[in-house]
DNA sequence: CCCTATATTTAGGCG
DNA sequence: CGCCTAATTATAGGG
């Protein structure tokens, strides 16, 4: 398929021509329908969406993305791993006078059903492209992490990491370290703010190393971008710290590659 | 706009004229611009990504996702709240040749920064319609502790609510009930798995009760429709229930309209 | 606006 | 495959 192929717009006059071509497409581009629906989604959930113009997208994997005109997540969708994807054009009216295209599919893993009725169709359409997916990412918690271990000082002055993902009992603490004095110092690491979750693991953690250190005295940290004051005086209390790391401000931004001309916008 | 005007594709052979008519439909309607591109995100991370044929959508919030050929997720995205929305094109080589299509915002709130840069345009199309997004989901969390508050007998016969969302120093738990002993039972219910979050959480519940209750008995009790081994367990060994509730079968499907002719499909 | 909690979360990693 | 957890989570609801 060369360029000027890879987009197709779909005759939508011819049922019969229809839904054989949009049985040709599934499974290898992408297909989109844009036109005037409802949608109802059974498994998980029970929902129902009335009448509105949306996109939907069907990806050659079987993803399902039902878009309206604001958001970011679809209004429906359904993940890749149902069944066939099946179309079917019916009559509106008994005089056959207006069709409605229909499409269905049914996830037997959730058992998912997903189905889509459109009333009007403004335009059917087809995408054939190659998506190796090359996607860096730089600055998740792992490479927090990472950064922490090289830049100690930025916790403590004179902190030294002595160990990461410690197992305890209820799992893995994300940091072991000791300060300046020779305190061992267990930390928690987030990325953005701490939730009362956050908090309720730390303070978990506390009590079993508790147990396993008996009566040395040690510290734990929770490490993050922001926490609520309820938090903050609730971990207090229980002899847990917070330490904040703006670490928007401290991580390095990663290295950019001569992205074409991109960067002449900045 | 007349549904013959509801798809317009934009002809991508006048630089001049394209980057006019993309401004044009900016916050008005949906923009679709499908082609090879690279792309990054700076913000809250940094995102590089590499060529590939991927599918731009804009909508008329601002919202922006940027779509492969498989996932449900974007590859890159931007939430609405950003600033105006800028195309350009520049010249990819020395001799004029070829162009390079380049979109850019920046959204100040996050401090994010998104561009994409199409070297191969395959369509450029914009959508528009209505949508006032009527949608309507039975069987979230809120539904089923509606369920439970007329239906207290699926937990236990002879149950009862007594109060829902009890506040707590540091969160609320969903529901106090009352057993057929008239013991007070605290419940925190899970529409799906219960995570070992979940586990903390509730035995950090229950040694705030234990202080408040003094010496009077009471149970505390997740409801969920799975737990792993571990968890339970561990539940068990706190004086914790669990209940099980397969929400799926037990909480009514919502009632069908007659949404065109989709229900024929069941 | 901050804070909290849910979600058809999605997606990735590990055992 | 189940379990666990991070995510540019997104988003709604409450104070």
């Amino acid at each position: 398929m060369n360029d000027s192929q890879r987009v197709l717009s779909l005759s939508i006059s011819s049922n019969d021509v229809l839904i054989s071509e949009l049985s040709d497409h599934l499974n290898k581009n992408i297909i989109q329908i844009f036109g005037r629906c409802t949608a109802r989604f059974d498994g998980r959930i029970n929902s129902e969406l009335g009448d509105g113009d949306r996109i939907l997208l069907i990806k050659p994997d079987g993803t399902l993305l039902l878009h309206g005109f604001s958001g970011v997540k679809p209004l429906n969708w359904q993940k890749p791993g149902a069944g066939r994807i099946e179309f079917r054009i019916v009559s509106a009216t008994d005089d056959n006078a207006s069709w409605i295209l229909e499409m269905y599919t049914y996830r037997p893993k959730t058992k998912e059903s997903f189905s889509i009725a459109f009333d009007i169709l403004y335009n059917i359409s087809v995408f054939a492209g190659k998506d190796e997916v090359n996607l860096h990412i730089a600055g998740n918690e792992a490479d927090l992490q990472d950064y922490l271990v090289t830049h100690p000082e930025v916790i403590e002055e004179g902190f030294k990491i002595l160990d990461r993902e410690i197992e305890t009992p209820l799992g893995f603490i994300d940091l072991l370290g000791i300060d300046k004095d020779n305190i061992k110092v267990y930390i928690e690491l987030k990325k953005g703010s701490i939730t009362p979750a956050d908090v309720f693991q730390l303070q978990r953690y506390r009590n079993v190393i508790e147990k396993t250190l008996l009566n040395e005295h040690f510290r734990t940290m929770l490490i993050g971008s922001s926490i609520a004051d309820k938090s903050k005086s609730y971990l207090k209390k229980h002899h847990c710290e917070y330490k904040e790391l703006k670490w928007q401000e401290i991580f390095p931004t990663i290295p950019r590659t001569k992205a074409k001309s991109l960067n002449q916008f900045f």
